[in-house]
RNA sequence: CGGGGCGUAGCGCAGCCCGGUAGCGCGCCUGCUUUGGGAGCAGGAUGUCGGAGGUUCAAAUCCUCUCGCCCCGACCA
């Protein structure tokens, strides 16, 4: 294509309203522009870059044995009351009514439609196993879109879903797709990292996230420095401490501490270090509060509290809750003498003695207080956050925390839709059965972002060479007939070798030419002018290593081909 | 939802405090010169100052309401 004939609005300066890289460069090279929050035009630069990525998911889909469909974003309530998620699913589904005031959403995800159509259409199951795909547009009115592509409301989507008669086969099923999202993202030369996760609204028992690295990731993850174990921070499991601290106990002792209420200003106020105190956090959970005992250096990770008690999601009491349960206003909640509900801890709590804690008192906690003597605890289990430097729960090495953008996420779903639809097909023996199901998305717009966070310098993006929306950027630096023709020819050399190239036709000076390639970050650029021609050479240049060297014309196309075979094996 | 910030030309911004002809840089258009790392000169076009209401002789500027956008947070006692 010729830069002529296609809308690159470059911007030289960055835009106020981006200040992630990937957002900041994707809106100067001119790939995208916003409409609304969270909702954007792809260019066609942008579009390109979208439609590569799709093209890679959907050839390891293919190859994976998924069929590719096509399901509508608008989908009738009815389906979504049956799953009852019409009402869990929250603000974050966009609803509206048609001219016959009919319930309508649009679909965020759609376990509930494929599984419609599964349970209309297949009866045996000597059609299983099926998975089916489709790269679609999903909305989903998130609570505050942001960084432009990576969280937007408006997205493009690959998901897909599994269908088989048995668990085996379900688990052959998600192991296909792990290994196809394992290569997919490989070919879009992404560092990411599988990690186990939490199953989240979309519900189910086991579940990878695919996360690339990268500093502005909104998840975090644990990773072994020498095993192979890597999880959500949500999901990473904390082994509960070996050692039991074997000081004498000391007499339980209420002490002052006026208007300190934090850990940190109760910690500074006595001298003691968050280690030593525990604290108790009062949930709720449904109609029940609980209080839960946490290690004062310790996080309490709600996403394990509520899984424990069987609810979506816990939040923390309101102060008059606290006040009511504990007779105390906030900052002051402890277990000793907390009557009416369930005491909740920590494995790390098992092993303290003497420690400080809340005296359900205003303005007092009490000093050496221990377990089992001054108060009872109904149940120890992993109830916080892995720290770094926890021991790896499985595995040698020990935990490290990272950033990560998930841009993509596998579910072992088991039968939670095909039990509420009643999606059944028969089995061997003639018997009905539930299809056990899986779902996986990969966000295209997102691992198309998470790529440019990996992959830029101060001067632009600098795209791998599977994904990139060109392969070669040819300018030409002079406006001469000679040049001209040259390039001419060059243009359709190498589109006839099947080589992606945007010709830089315009009539601007070579600096502006250079600025703009550099911005756009196709992985090389071919600088013809004048000057080189007298010299029978033209200039390429590698954008990631910046590497120049000079070239006669007639090489270029069979040296530009050895250079993309090399860029992107996995192709072939 | 809470907190903070911002809406002035296509983009980046100044002007607002202290009311009095709406500006700067880049970009855009025309012409000439230039042309290998964001050209020079000359000329030119472009604004419901986010919207509504109010105060005032007079509002981008002051007041009230409202809409949009960005960032942080969303309860860790």
């Amino acid at each position: 294509m010729k830069s002529s004939q296609l809308l690159i609005p470059t911007l030289r300066d960055d835009p106020g309203e981006a200040e992630t890289v990937s957002h900041r460069l994707m809106l100067r090279a001119g790939l995208i522009r916003k409409v609304a929050a969270g909702i954007y035009t792809y260019l066609p630069l942008g579009l390109r870059v979208i439609r590569k990525i799709e093209q890679i998911i959907r050839e390891e889909m293919n190859r994976a044995g998924a069929q590719e469909l096509l399901m509508p974003i608008a989908s009738p309530a009815e389906l979504w009351k049956e799953t009852a998620r019409w009402d869990f699913y929250g603000k974050e589904l966009l609803r509206f009514k048609d001219r016959h005031e009919r319930d309508f959403c649009l679909g965020p995800t759609h376990e509930e439609v494929i599984t419609d159509l599964f349970r209309r259409e297949v009866r045996s199951y000597r059609q299983l196993p099926l998975n089916f795909y489709q790269i679609q547009t999903k909305f989903r009115d998130e609570i505050r879109p942001r960084f432009g592509l990576m969280r937007g409301r408006e997205f493009i989507m690959k998901d897909a879903y599994s269908f088989d008669v048995d668990e085996t086969g379900a688990k052959v099923s998600y192991q296909k797709m792990y290994d196809a999202y394992t290569r997919i993202f490989t070919r879009c030369g992404l560092t990411f990292r599988a990690v186990e996760a939490d199953t989240g609204l979309i519900g189910g028992d086991v579940s990878h996230e695919f996360m690339v690295l990268a500093d502005r990731g909104e998840a975090t993850v644990a990773y072994s420095d020498q095993g192979s174990y890597a999880a959500n921070l949500e999901r990473a499991e904390v082994l509960p401490p070996p050692a039991v601290d074997a000081a004498s106990l000391l007499p339980l002792t209420p002490i002052s501490t006026p208007q300190r209420r934090t850990v940190d200003e109760v910690t500074a106020f006595l001298q003691i270090t968050p280690r030593q105190l525990v604290k108790t956090l009062l949930y709720r959970a449904g109609e029940e509060t609980v209080a839960v005992l946490i290690r004062g250096d310790h996080e309490v990770n709600e996403v394990k509290l509520a899984r424990l008690l069987k609810v979506t999601d816990v939040v923390l009491a309101d102060p008059e809750t606290v006040q009511h349960v504990t007779g105390a206003p906030l900052g002051f909640a402890g277990p000793v003498g907390l009557r009416h509900i369930r005491i909740l801890a920590d494995h790390a709590i098992k092993g303290m003695r003497n420690v400080v804690i809340g005296a359900n008192k205003s303005d007092t906690h009490y000093q050496n207080a221990n377990l089992d003597r001054d108060f009872v605890v109904e149940l120890f289990t992993d109830l916080r956050n892995a720290q770094a430097g926890d021991p790896s729960p499985r595995g040698p090495g020990v935990l490290t925390l990272a950033k990560g953008i998930e841009v993509g996420q596998v579910f072992l779903l088991g039968t939670k839709y095909s039990h509420k639809m009643n999606a059944t097909i028969l089995d061997d023996q003639g018997k009905e059965r539930l299809a056990i199901m899986g779902c996986y998305g990969i966000g295209v717009g997102r691992t198309a972002a998470a790529a440019i966070e990996q992959n830029h310098d101060e001067k632009g993006i600098i795209w791998p060479f599977p994904i990139a929306p060109f392969h070669v950027h040819l300018l030409t630096v002079s406006q001469s007939d000679k040049t001209t023709e040259a390039a001419a020819r060059l243009y359709t050399d190498l589109a006839a070798a099947g080589i992606e190239v945007l010709w830089d036709d315009r009539a601007d000076r070579a600096g502006v030419k250079f600025n703009d390639a550099d911005l756009i970050g196709a992985p090389f650029q071919i600088v013809i002018g004048d000057k080189g021609l007298a010299d029978g050479v033209v200039e390429i240049k590698i954008r990631r290593s910046g590497i120049k060297s000079r070239i006669a014309p007639g090489d270029l196309v069979t040296h530009l081909s050895k250079l993309s075979t090399e860029a992107d094996p996995s192709a072939a």
